[in-house]
DNA sequence: CAAATACATGAACATATCCTCAGGTATTAG
DNA sequence: CTAATACCTGAGGATATGTTCATGTATTTG
C-alpha cells in the first residue's frame, strides 16, 4: 500500500513525499486500510470523554452496588451536592444513568450493565 | 444503609442532613458501599482520557489493522505531522502503542490487542 | 560536505472542562 | 402560610487539552 501526496489543503505547507510502503504489501484481497469516520470518531470520542473524569467514575462505582440519591453520593465522595449534581447531568446526557424522583429525593442507578461491564474490564486491566 | 453526615470539611456551609434508606436494607450480608479510591479513580480516568480524542480513536483504527510510519498517519488523517506526532506521544505515554525505528522512519504499532477489543466493544456498542 | 527527509518537541493560543458560588424550583414539615 | 430540605442550573475562574508554528535531531541522498 502506497500513499501519495494528493495536495490536500490540511496538510503542512512544504510538500513532503512520503512514499512508504507500510508493513508488507498484503498479496491477497485489497486491504484498504481507511481510518474510522471523523462524525464517528466525535461520537466515541464523547463516550470515553464521560468516562474520563474521576469523580464521574468512582460515581459508577458506587451506581454499580446500588441506587443512591444525590444526597448520599455527595456525602460518600465528600463533594458538594452541585458538583455532584453536574456530573450526574453529565452521566444522564451519556445515557449512562437514568433516575426515579421519590418526594422530593432523587434516585440514581446505572443505565445498564453494559457500563458496569466495561468499567470492570478496564479496572482489572489497570490493575497490573 | 443510612448514611450521616459527620462534619466534613469538604461539604457545604449550612450542614443539611440526609438520613436516607438508599434502596432496601439488604437483609442479608453486610454490604458496604466503598466508592472507588481516588488514586484508583485518577488513574482510570487517566486511561479514558487517552480515549476520550477523536484523532487519537481514528490513530487507534488504523493501528488496528496495520502497522504505520508516522507520514502516512499523517496523510490518512489529513492532519500535520506535528500534530500526529503530539497524538503519539500522548499513545506512548499510555502504553497503547510501540514503536520501531527503520532508517529515518518510526512505524508505529498498538501495544496489545487489549486496545483493540476495548475500542472494538465500544464500537459495536455506539451503533444503535 | 550540504540539502532533504522523517520525526520530535516547546511555546503559544483557542477551546473545553470541573468546581464553586449564588441563586432557583419542587416537595415536605411546622 | 413560612421554613427547611433535596436537587438543579448558569455564570465565573482556574486548569487542562489539541492544534499550529517554529525549531531541533537523526538519517539518508547527492
Amino acid at each position: 500500500m502506497i500513499f501519495k501526496r494528493v495536495s490536500t489543503v490540511a496538510n503542512s505547507p512544504t510538500d513532503k513525499i512520503c512514499e512508504t510502503k507500510c508493513s508488507d504489501p498484503h498479496s491477497g484481497a485489497a486491504g484498504q486500510v481507511v481510518p474510522l469516520a471523523m462524525g464517528k470518531a466525535q461520537k466515541m470520542g464523547e463516550f470515553f470523554n464521560v468516562l474520563s473524569d474521576p469523580t464521574r467514575l468512582r460515581l459508577i462505582s458506587l451506581l454499580a452496588e446500588e441506587e443512591f440519591c444525590v444526597c448520599d453520593l455527595a456525602i460518600q465522595l465528600e463533594m458538594t451536592d452541585s458538583a455532584i449534581s453536574h456530573q450526574l447531568r453529565a452521566l444522564r446526557a451519556a445515557r449512562l444513568v437514568s433516575y426515579r424522583k421519590l418526594g422530593r429525593q432523587v434516585f440514581y442507578r446505572l443505565h445498564d450493565q453494559h457500563v458496569v461491564d466495561l468499567y470492570r474490564t478496564v479496572h482489572e486491566h489497570l490493575e497490573e
